[in-house]
DNA sequence: ATTCCAAATTGACATTTATCAAGCCGCAAT
DNA sequence: ATTGCGGCTTGATAAATGTCAATTTGGAAT
């Protein structure tokens, strides 16, 4: 692994307050790959034999059930996945793929119970880490249960608005296909909640969109911190 | 607090192993308190003052938006709320109201956090217990994404019958507005939802179901130890 | 037994979302 | 420029779910 990448790592919130040796141990376990779009990582149901971490590209969990499927969430560098698999040896509840060529480290589960054990500090972070974890899937079950697919479109549009600057403009950070996906709704569904979105400013040009009238967007929206915010 | 229910905490996962002092230290700032039915024990937004365990009772968590409203879960004796909220030091995501008179202790949330620093045994159960909570929300996810209103209908009434013995009879634990609010569905749709199970055996009298043709239901409800199993 | 009330059900209808098929658009390869 | 392909959009329709109003039902209180 290059110095710059162990770096990232360390500096992510999980590993930040960790013991150097013990970080050096897992390390020392850890295996980084390189893989190619579309390649199945995980399969739900398999047991958890390793915590990841994306250092470049793109994983996307999902779940099937019946003949279904669903994307749970996009995982983006530097960012964890399956941490609760892990920590409680079970199977994974999700499967993962990824949606770029993709750099990725896989630490043993063993390595992540036993660092857990030895380390003080970093069973603290864990904490703080899985808690995190738990009311972001509250958020998107509110955002979910409490919102329509239009008003879950808003509020997502004016999320990404907001991480990019908030000038009025915007990039979609995933094609229209998997956005639907994560949003719970069909491509086709999408795309007409994109028109009726028209009337409050929404203007599509493919990937870009252009938020002419981000007040009535928002009074459609109705956002709430409770669902939206990442902090909090 | 009587003895016998200090005995029953103690006995819950989350504080088995944990230090007989630092459990002695938390029981004492603890408040053991009863309330009547349908009282707001805490609101989405305020900040987690405390940690909350149902000694007897139940609690219903729920969250608005907009101008509706969901229930998100119930909490049976012994269980507990709100614990992510209180780690966190954040705000609590959802509402809980009483939905029956209740016998609850409320231990600081201040208390909860010095315990998890003082006592390595308390924080490794927290974090199989963050984990369990987490792997619940992201089974209940997947039930409402991946799932109709029929099918969750039918896996619940055969959770709920394996956990009554399985003898082809079963209670339901709450009215049935209730149900449907946990569901994700309203009442109405609850009720047309017993009636679309009424060829695959379902024989409803009230709060009473019978089960009478447990093979076409199971066909019909494709369950999935990935999102129904309760441990997994 | 009667009355009353809340819970549950039913019917009619509206809205939301999904499905299926067709077509359009943009873009890369030639 | 032409072709071909995948992603996206559109239209028609069906299915699922919600809403509103009207009954019905099943107990609890008297």
């Amino acid at each position: 692994m290059r110095q710059d990448e162990l770096k990232e790592i360390r500096e992510l919130d999980l590993f930040r307050s960790m013991d150097e040796s013990v970080f050096g141990d897992i390390m020392n376990a850890a295996y980084l790959q390189t893989f190619p779009s579309q390649v199945e990582l995980i399969r739900e149901g398999d047991p958890a034999d390793f915590f990841y971490v994306v250092i470049e590209g793109c994983v996307e969990l999902f779940a099937r059930s019946n003949g279904r499927e669903t994307t749970m969430a996009l995982v983006r560098p530097i960012g964890t996945f399956i941490l609760a698999a892990v920590l409680k040896e079970a199977v994974y509840l999700m499967s993962a793929r990824t949606s770029l060529r993709s750099r990725i480290v896989m630490i043993p589960s063993r390595d992540i119970r036993q660092a857990v054990s030895n380390d003080q500090e970093f069973a603290r972070s864990m904490i703080i880490e899985l808690a995190g974890c738990y009311r972001a899937v509250v958020k998107e079950h509110k955002n979910l249960k409490l919102r329509t697919a239009v008003e879950r479109l808003a509020n997502r549009l004016m999320k990404y608005h907001q991480d990019q600057g908030g000038n009025g403009s915007m990039e979609l950070p995933y094609d229209k296909k998997t956005l639907a996906a994560l949003l719970g709704m069909t491509p086709e569904n999408l795309s007409r909640a994109f028109n009726t979105l028209k009337p409050y400013g929404v203007v599509v040009k493919g990937t870009r969109i252009d938020l002419t009238d981000l007040e009535s967007l928002a009074t459609l929206a109705k956002s709430n911190r409770l669902i939206d915010d990442r902090n909090t």
